[in-house]
DNA sequence: GTTGCCTTAATTGTCTACAACTGGCCGAGA
DNA sequence: TCTCGGCCAGTTGTAGACAATTAAGGCAAC
């Protein structure tokens, strides 16, 4: 499930990092909740030594936001902050589909082909279309960024980038309005890494995630002034539910 | 001189985390060095709370490596991690060169040009080049950067990867010997910048870093199994000091 | 009525002490 | 002589107490 950090890890503060992370990305906490040291501690049952040392870590891959003196809020991810992500992303998993056609092993290839099988038996039945565009979507991009083989690009998106990406879909309980068009895309960039066609494959996945990209721009407003941004997060502890009208 | 942490930060934590950073990245540690906690917390001069939470944070930017109940230490940066930044740079760099075509302010062009003459003139006088080589080039790039106006962007490349690369420079001294075409290139990027050419300034850009990869490259051995790799770091304290003929 | 300062409570930042784990050393046995 | 097992020193992990800073509330003065 996570990535960096597996469930069992040994030291309290590894637990309570990935257990943070997860309440965050996953919604439990919800953007710009205030985030006390000793509620929290009391709450996951450790001492506030590892704690801070988890939100530490939880900052600087941008799913907090502190204040010296202050104190920790979950980050409020704007409209704005995830397109500027989807344009990073455009360039990076284009380069990792890439790299992929390079450098996947045929067992990464016959995985792939797997997955998507997964994927389109799941479509056919319109069982659970949700799981599809939310883990199911993930997964296969996740394997095409492992296909590179660089390490380094790995780290950033999975390490850094995606945290955000599926805090922001289960915020919004974001679900393509285009499943069938995505599926196809991805079938066609397998396609390609199968057939060692790079530039094929990294033209294939900019414009895949150029496309998911344009369908959130086209969801919000024209531009960027949507949502009541700046809203002081101070009153309500839970923050203002601030979902809207999206989808 | 640094970025994302003022160095009269006002938390020890921050402060200890700026001196560590530095330390590391200048050399004054030096890879594979063993950091260990009571012995760095009587170094700064301050306790091992917020040094471990400094710690913490130099983990998470890949600058030291931590193993639970065994200690922390200095990263080492292989040859192969370099090249896999550098190509990663290629990319996300080429998209910071477009994008600062298309947003830079005049100001901000302005200041490049000005930058540029600065390093004419160094140059023209053979007075400093190692200085050109070291922070001033990474000061051009800096610039693009935050000429994208992305700060998704400008996270990734300023707070993540170009640490390690400013490590890489100072462990093996690293001086272009072909300084006189850097700039030149640099001019000609600034030059597409100028007159708006995204598309221009990211061919030349990623150019630009490819070339300085195969550089590196050229100077090592043909592949990948150069140095001493893997070499336990265990047991001088201070690491072998692995620099090679590089240079 | 409004503005400014001061007091005060609560939170965060830091330190010291204790517990748990690891890795090396030594000795016994084969 | 080599291997395996247990002991022990040293390090890291965790907890709880103390200090410093912030921000809010109330009071007084204009």
């Amino acid at each position: 499930m996570s990535d960096t950090t597996p469930k069992d890890a040994r030291t309290l503060s590894d637990r309570v990092f990935t257990r943070l992370q997860d309440d965050i990305v996953l919604g439990v906490l919800k953007p710009g909740t205030k985030l006390g040291e000793i509620e929290l501690a009391a709450r996951y049952g450790v001492s506030r030594g590892p704690l801070r040392e988890a939100i530490r870590r939880l900052e600087s891959r941008k799913l907090v936001e502190r204040v010296a003196h202050v104190g920790t809020r979950v980050a409020q991810l704007t409209r704005d902050d995830l397109i500027e992500i989807y344009r990073v992303r455009e360039a990076l998993e284009g380069m990792a589909a890439r790299l992929a056609a390079e450098n996947m092993t045929q067992a990464e290839v016959q995985g792939l082909h797997e997955l998507l099988s997964q994927h389109e038996q799941q479509q056919d039945l319109q069982e659970d279309v949700a799981y599809f565009q939310r883990e199911g979507d993930l997964d296969f991009h996740y394997r095409i960024i492992h296909g590179s083989h660089n390490h380094t690009l790995i780290d950033l998106l999975i390490g850094e980038l995606y945290h955000l990406v599926r805090m922001y879909r289960y915020q919004f309980s974001t679900v393509s309005n285009r499943p069938k068009k995505a599926l196809a895309e991805h079938r066609r960039i397998v396609e390609a890494i199968e057939s060692g066609d790079g530039e094929m494959a990294e033209l294939l996945m900019r414009r895949h995630i150029s496309r998911a990209r344009e369908n959130i721009e086209a969801r919000s407003g024209p531009t960027a002034t949507a949502a009541p941004s700046q809203e002081r997060p101070g009153n309500g502890e839970t923050a203002p539910n601030q979902r809207e009208k999206a989808q």
